[in-house]
DNA sequence: TGTTCACATGTGCACGGTCACAAACGTGAA
DNA sequence: TTCACGTTTGTGACCGTGCACATGTGAACA
């Protein structure tokens, strides 16, 4: 497979030096752009970094500088596709910024194993932390291990403002939810995501918010895990009752699930039953029926994520465009006005 | 934000020693477990970093080890169900074997953006590579670049065997297609994934093979791109003509794209068209209706892969469970009889 | 009592960068 | 000529860990 080669030591910064005939130190200043180099002799650094394709050791650079230019992702359900793209995106955004990404999931959300990945992201001596998780959890467990690093969550939580960004989650769903109530129901449920994660809470929280403001009476919301079977087995029970003529799914996944137990229930998708979701995953669209839902710019949110964090961090620029990002509202067609 | 703490430079094995009164070459043994060190001594040591709270800088181990203990993931589309399971499982399978694990994700997957990828792995010094993406391409780029780590693909491609883990697509693809003619089809498509992925290349493959053996004669695979969206527009055309009775879809993505095209089309599914997909992702059991499907073990996948990338590395163990992992046929509600 | 040997521990340097400081050089003004 | 000063370059130490080698210690054995 590998071939058995002579294992030859890779170029250090010593034998660019030698052979271009200078200090090790001005190979060193041309790799960090210092400004007082003469052309010709940064030239000739480069020509013969060139020749030996020299590639700087970043271990030798973190421990010198005594930072390692590394951030780390903790995510949870980091296969689903709201977290899936906001990693990709940061993962991108971080490369940009010259940093390295390092993910750690979380299996279960329990104390240990969140200690665990915190651990192991703190082992790489990492710079800073982006949280994509059940926050409150996990904010417990950094305060514990006394971590210091900044960290950042993506959703907004209220009264950690500072570490986090802010995505409307909450217009969103009110976004949604406005929408149901211009068609006019007045008996709308709401599926929501986890307890204690943040974003689930946002959107419940909008949902609320704008039930209050247009004076609908609501029930208490229902709190699922974000997957599709429970969206499924949540819909079995509640299509028996019938005492509603919407529900505002806080995720696609779990809409469709609901769409499932809808047409096992002899249910008609918008006739009998209008379902919102949230987060317009790319398979939204080929539902049956079409799923109305709220968009989110996982991409620019993972940008902005990792912009917040770098703020953070020695050397970064303070952070301009605190603006929140605004999902859209994609009306398509599991919504319809009551038909009563 | 962050308190603007005295700087105080972190415990290094050298304050370990002091205090446990031994040399810092003891407390380096204790680290690395060592046969050698009296029980009482290693308690000592011990203790100390607890008491300090020491952690051991990784990149001072990575300079004097000359080993980074960092294996690197390139990746396309790695917001998908698949990609993000694989990369999950490879992530947690490397965390437990001691290795740290970065992603380079290739926005496109032209020459240039794998080369930048590919090096931004290599600055780090990772010492293997898995690939998760139309390998091929990579490959070239990887042999160009004359890259030698170990590098390890989720796919089997026949001619790269040893680098390569053998999931049975091709096998999954059969079962696929044998459940369809089975069930008395004859005039089956393929819609295909995009020709340089090698998985699509072998589900391809399993497919006109198992055609072949069941003496069936085939039409040429349409070559698709994975999303929801391509199989909803390939479907469009393809209803129009009307000239089979089943579609065996490379993933579960297009097979929904398909339904959605199915039922503009005015088809019943499986009534007038059976339709077979690929991955058995999370949601496939809630689509309308519940896809026949090949479920994958993306999980067994990334651990298997990583167990294999680190047999090819210095002090790995040679590799003992070669089996291919075979999938298998989840038979829901998207297949019949044809009609006639 | 001396020799051998395994175990337990210590010493000093190497890894490949960066940093602080010093030195060499050219240039213009006193 | 001498001095001050900015630009360009060099010197040596240092970051925290692991490795090769040396040393000390005690038990077993002749």
């Amino acid at each position: 497979m590998t071939e058995n080669l002579p294992k030859v030591r890779a170029p250090s910064i010593r034998d660019v030096a030698r052979l271009a005939g200078v200090s090790h130190q001005t190979v060193s200043r041309v790799l960090n752009n210092h400004p007082s180099i003469r052309e010709t002799t940064k030239a000739r650094v480069l020509q013969v970094m060139e020749d030996l394709q020299y590639r700087p050791n970043r271990a030798a650079r973190a421990l010198s500088r005594g930072r390692s230019r590394t951030i780390g992702i903790l995510s949870a359900q980091s296969s689903e596709y709201g977290p899936a793209s906001s990693i990709a995106a940061i993962q991108d955004a971080a490369r940009e910024a010259g940093y390295y990404v390092n993910t750690a999931n979380l299996t279960t959300v329990d104390q240990e194993s969140i200690e665990a990945a915190l651990m192991h992201l703190m082992l790489q001596a990492v710079e800073g932390i982006v949280v994509i998780a059940p926050q409150v959890r996990v904010f417990d467990v950094l305060e514990q291990l006394s971590i210091t690093v900044p960290f950042v969550s993506l959703q907004s939580t209220g009264h950690l403002d500072d570490h986090a960004l802010s995505v409307d989650q909450i217009a969103g769903a009110r976004l949604a939810t406005r929408h149901l109530i211009d068609l006019g129901h007045r008996r709308i449920y709401h599926l929501a995501g986890p307890q204690d994660w943040i974003e689930a809470e946002a959107r419940m929280r909008g949902f609320l918010d704008e039930m209050g403001a247009m004076d609908v009476p609501t029930t208490a919301p229902i709190l699922g895990d974000w997957t599709a079977d429970f969206g499924y087995h949540a819909g079995r029970e509640l299509f028996g009752r019938r005492d509603f003529t919407a529900i505002f799914s806080s995720n696609d996944q779990m809409a469709l699930g609901l769409m499932h137990a809808a047409r096992d229930a002899g249910l008609g998708i918008p006739r009998d039953i209008s379902i919102v979701g949230f987060d317009d995953i790319p398979e939204a669209a080929h539902f049956w029926p079409p799923l109305t839902t709220v968009r989110q710019d996982f991409g620019e949110l993972g940008r902005r994520c990792i912009a917040l964090l770098l703020s953070n961090l020695p050397g970064g620029e303070p952070i301009v465009d605190r603006d929140p990002i605004m999902p859209r509202l994609i009306v398509r067609e599991s919504t319809a006005p009551p038909a009563f």
